[in-house]
Parts: structure tokens; sequence; C-alpha cells
DNA sequence: ATACTTCCGTATCGATCAGTACATAATTAG
DNA sequence: CTAATTATGTACTGATCGATACGGAAGTAT
């Protein structure tokens, strides 16, 4: 039974999509309700604000819709039914591929989203903050998981490897759009996993 | 001789530095006028236009001057009085050192200075976006010399290493605001450095 | 002294910021 | 039908944005 109530007249899940974009494309502080508005479908003041909020609720449903979508390309951190090196490489080849898609904006949501912030911002800079450091626990979890099946040495320096892998994974968005291609990016990806195979 | 008409009443320079920590901090966009006049000395708005011209002219000073000050820490890169690989993990560990010293804002100002604007702060990004390819040209130049000094073999695929040092360089900003300390970090200089060794 | 130059503070500009008030339209429930 | 519910468009809120107008203050030049 549909609920009761005049129904929406516009595609709520369009919306957010097209949000995304906007997003992704400037960040949270500089995208103003007029910008989302427009993109949004040329949205009221009044449906804008009794579908989603406020523009930080908007936010937290497209880093979440992100997250699910382009996003992840890092989920592969968290899976342990493949070789621990299997889901570092897929990750950091996986998020070159995405982030160097020019079908949308180019670098990561998640790392590039919140990084210019006023006082306003700081609930936002730290959602995105908290996301990136889920991935970095992953990373880290994957090493642990290498030394403990034999995969990297036990004296492998498995905190200085995570890092680097970090933030090497960090550098891919700026570098993406800094016209950075995927070639030299995957190319790169291939030093760092050579980094693997000598720790 | 002093130049005539009424003297300025506030230090300019001293005025430029405290300009540098807050765009440091906050990025180009979200740092306000009103901000911006009250760290500089509780100057007026008038004071404000009068020395600096506009906001976006400010930056560009404050750019500038970063660049003249801790971003000098880049310029080994230009450097070819010395070894290529000594420029390189020189540019490397002074960017993690610089990058993490708590005295200031964590990370770097050409990186992160600039990366949420909207359709205004183009010719801002652009500005800082410029400043980091002139680091990425230095970097490939500094490999270019390796290989004609045959301190890196001709067939190294040095535009990859280039691309690896340049994202593992644009990573450090956002590992270090994320609270990565300057060991892990100089650990992973490390682990970069011995990609060279391996080319 | 008077002119000239430069900086000062106050008050304010139009534009835009995120967000709301209010009356109305469209649907379902009874 | 009426009531209840939910969405709609228009108009508008106070706050803040970057930037300016204007008159006076403080110095040098002659």
């Amino acid at each position: 039974m549909a609920r009761t109530g005049r129904p929406r007249e516009f595609d709520r899940q369009a919306a957010l999509e097209t949000a995304l974009v906007l997003f992704w494309q400037q960040g949270f502080e500089p995208t103003s309700l007029n910008q989302l508005k427009e993109v949004m479908g040329g949205i009221s003041p009044t449906s804008f604000y009794a579908a989603f909020g406020s523009k930080e609720q908007l936010f937290r449903e497209v880093v979440a819709l992100y997250r699910s979508q382009q996003g992840q390309v890092t989920d592969v951190l968290f899976d342990e039914n493949i070789s621990p090196r299997q889901a570092i490489e897929q990750c950091l080849r996986q998020s070159v591929h995405m982030q160097t898609d020019k079908t949308h904006p180019l670098g990561c949501l998640v790392t590039m989203g919140a990084t210019n912030c006023g006082p306003t911002g700081d609930a936002v800079m730290q959602l995105l903050r908290e996301e990136r450091l889920k991935n970095f626990g992953g990373i880290k979890r994957q090493l642990e998981r290498a030394v403990s099946i034999g995969a990297l040495p036990e004296n492998a320096d498995i905190l200085a490897l995570a890092a680097t892998i970090n933030t090497f994974l960090n550098g891919i968005s700026l570098a993406a759009r800094d016209g950075v291609g995927e070639k030299e990016l995957q190319a790169s990806v291939g030093n760092i996993m050579r980094l693997w195979d000598a720790a």
C-alpha cells in the first residue's frame, strides 16, 4: 500500500545521484543550496528540506551512497577470503581505475570531499576522516593477516608498509585531478606492490 | 626617506604570517574576511583592502610567502648540484618533517589549500595546481638526470617512478592531518627510496 | 600654514548563505 | 463527502559573504 499524502514529484534517488556529483566536484562547503536545488531537478527549498533535512544530512546520505557505489573499490580491504596481497593490489588498482574515470568527477569523495572547512564543517571533516581511518585499518589488518599466514616475514615492518600504501592511496585523488593518467598510476601501483614483494 | 602619508599602524608582514596560518588551516574558500581581519590584528576592512587588494590577492601573497618559507622543502627538486637520488630523498624527508610539525597546521598549503572550490575559486585552484605540477616536473627532471649520469639504468620506467613519488608526496598532507606520525611517514620514505634502488 | 598623500574607523553596499513560514495542491483513510 | 497526511511554490528570514563610500586622522612636502 502506497503511503498517504501527496506523492513526491521528483525522483529522490536521482536527486541524490546528482547531488553526489556536485559534492564530488566541489566538496562540502563551497557547494551551495542553490546549486544543489538546481541540479536536483530545480526543486524548491521546501521540497529539499522536507526530503533531506539539511545540507549536512544530505551530504551524509551522499557519502553513504558513494560508499555503496564507486567507493566500494576499497571494500576488498575487509575481505578475508582472498590473499592479503591480492586485497591490497585490487584496492589500489580499482581505486586508480575509478578515480581516473572521466565519466564522473576525478579523485575520491572520501579523500577530497571535505578538506577545506571552516568551523562549521568540522563534523563533516570528521565523518570523512573516519572513513579514511577505517580504510587505513583495513590495510593494517591485511598486513597482519599476511604475517600470520606467512605471506610476509615476521620481521617485516608492516606499520611502515601500511603507512606507505595508505599515503599512496591518499595521493591518488590529487594526482588524478592534476591530470596524471591511469597508465602512470597503474604502473605506480606496480611499484608499490614491489615493496610488498621485497618486504 | 620615509614615504609620505599617514604611516600604517599594523605590521604588514606579521599580518601576512597570521593569514598564512589561517589559510593553511582552512583553505582558501572557507576562510572569511572577518576571520582574516581578526587574526591580522583586528584591522578594518579599509586597511585590509588598501594593504592587500582582495582576498585572492592576499592568498597569492600568502602562497608566495609559504613557498619561500615552509614550502622551500621542495626546492631541492630543482637543485642540480646534488645527486638526483639525494634530491628526491631530501625532498620527501623534509616534506614529511615539515608537514608533521605541530608548531603550524599539518599538511601542505600547496597540496590542500584550494581543493574544495566553487566556480569562483577556479583561479586559485589553478595557481596551486601549477605549483604542484612544477614539483612533479622537478621530480621527472631529477630522474632523467639520474638516467643520463648512469645513476639509474637506461630502461628504468622513470615516468612510473616519478608518478609514484609524486603521488606519495601528495598523500603526505592527508596522512599527516589524519594523525599518521612522522616516524611511520619517514619509514615510508625509506620504502619509496627502496623503489629507486630496485629500478 | 597649506597642500598632498596615505591610512584609519564606521557605516554600509548588493549578493548570497542556509533555512523557514504559510497557504495550497494532491493523495489516502474513513 | 470530510479528515488526515504529505508534498508543493512563493516569499521571506537573519546572518554572513566579499567589497566599498565617505569623512577624518596622521604623517610628509613646500
